[in-house]
DNA sequence: TAGTTACTCGCACACTGTACGACAATCTCG
DNA sequence: CGAGATTGTCGTACAGTGTGCGAGTAACTA
């Protein structure tokens, strides 16, 4: 009995289990292998190998890699929470949806390459626009205005993020320091024609304070001050209706 | 060589005697490439093709693919102008600042996939920011505000004129007109899970407008927002100093 | 005239997305 | 039970990519 049991027997059985390959897990493994490596860094071949199967079997779940990339992003889609207007406000809430929206860029750091390569429909993103809409027409919004408030702390918001995230890749590849590397600029700006308009004392980094904590700041400021027109901007047509 | 290392710090090489190739023609011939095919349609060898000559040729002006699109990205830097304040005052300068801005992205329509890639110190787009940081100065900012009033007003521009293009281009290879497209999503939608948190009657585009002219409006809506937020904030800031 | 520099370019390599068609496992129906 | 259809995997191949290498050429300098 024992005796029989060897490879040879066992080969014969339905052995592998032959499962693993889904959508869902293409999606899962592509967003890691971004995540880590970067939108150069994931190709059908590396995925496959990542999830133990050939690079063409892939085809059969994902009609191509576009279409693949696409589901990812409609999962990111999925990260970023949009709270009710019930539940702090109106502006409250948009505050807190854009904190969020910036957060999932920052975490995935090649999105700011592919984002805006079409407009994405995905559910996902389609519910996300949905419950932004209920945020600005709680702030009483009408019309296509709905529409360009979100529209305009949208771009803001991701606009932001991403040129964070090129100056927080930078630094990491360069390994250098915001403060050396702002001296470098601004060494190669004296060289420049421009610098006869640049005012004096300008183009240091202001230092004491690091790169994280500075462009929350930035962030927030600009978040603050695009809030305060758009609440003006409300009020004003209260006043008028 | 570390770490600094880009087109910018490397020295420029010396005079070339005068051939058929140079590194200008070579930009030129890109930026035109870029212009008509888009970012996936530059290769090299089609670059040499363009320009008759052979392909590795092109590597003799150029350390790499990525150097040369830096060097693109800078040429068009050139394109936006930023008024002085002396001429129109800073709002009405941000603003045709903010007007030049959009237009040099719609006109190059592949510019918002790579335009964050890293952060650009390309001449020209030093300039730019130095001219801007003149127009914010004089709006009455001070130290780090400065930035981030011009980060602000930057970000919104290149995320709103980024998405224009993606809708603009999506328009152009479905071939759908834009009602027709508004009323794919909002059968969509219907089905979405979300839906029922959507407003009523909403999600149909109004009609009557075509793209471009709503398209401008929004982008309009948006930026006299933020101005009017940063304004407030600027006058806040006297009425306490 | 000899040597150095500035430049062009063919070849080759490793790698990409994906069409195709040959396989195998599982399910359906008579 | 057995046969056909469905579902899924995957090796091979093709056309394309960026670019390193080294051989070749033309012009300038000594």
């Amino acid at each position: 009995m024992a005796s029989m049991d060897s490879i040879w027997t066992r080969e014969k059985k339905s052995e592998p289990a032959r499962e693993a390959l889904s959508r869902e897990q293409i999606v899962r493994g592509a967003t890691a292998l971004l995540d880590s490596e970067g939108l150069a860094g994931l190709s059908m071949r590396k995925l496959a190998a990542r999830l133990d199967s050939g690079a063409t079997s892939l085809y059969w779940h994902v009609q191509t890699k576009d279409d693949l990339i696409d589901l990812v992003i409609d999962e990111i889609y999925g990260e970023i929470d949009v709270p009710g207007p019930e539940l702090a406000g109106w502006r409250r809430g948009v505050t807190l949806f854009a904190h969020s929206l910036r957060a999932t860029v920052l975490r995935h750091v090649w999105l700011p390459e592919v984002i805006y390569s079409r407009p994405r429909l995905g559910p996902n993103a389609m519910s996300v626009g949905s419950r932004a809409i209920v945020l600005f027409t709680a702030a009483g919004f009408i019309d296509r205005e709905v529409d360009y408030a979100m529209g305009s702390v949208m771009s803001y918001v991701i606009g932001s993020a991403s040129s964070e995230v090129s100056v927080r890749t930078t630094i990491r590849e360069t390994g250098k320091s915001m403060e050396d590397w702002a001296r470098e600029i601004a060494e190669l700006t004296q060289n420049s024609a421009a610098n006869d308009t640049v005012p004096e004392g300008r183009m240091q980094w202001p230092s004491g304070t690091d790169v994280d904590t500075m462009q929350a700041e930035a962030f927030e400021f600009g978040l603050d001050s695009i809030l305060d027109g758009l609440q003006a901007r409300v009020k004003a047509a209260d006043q008028a209706g």
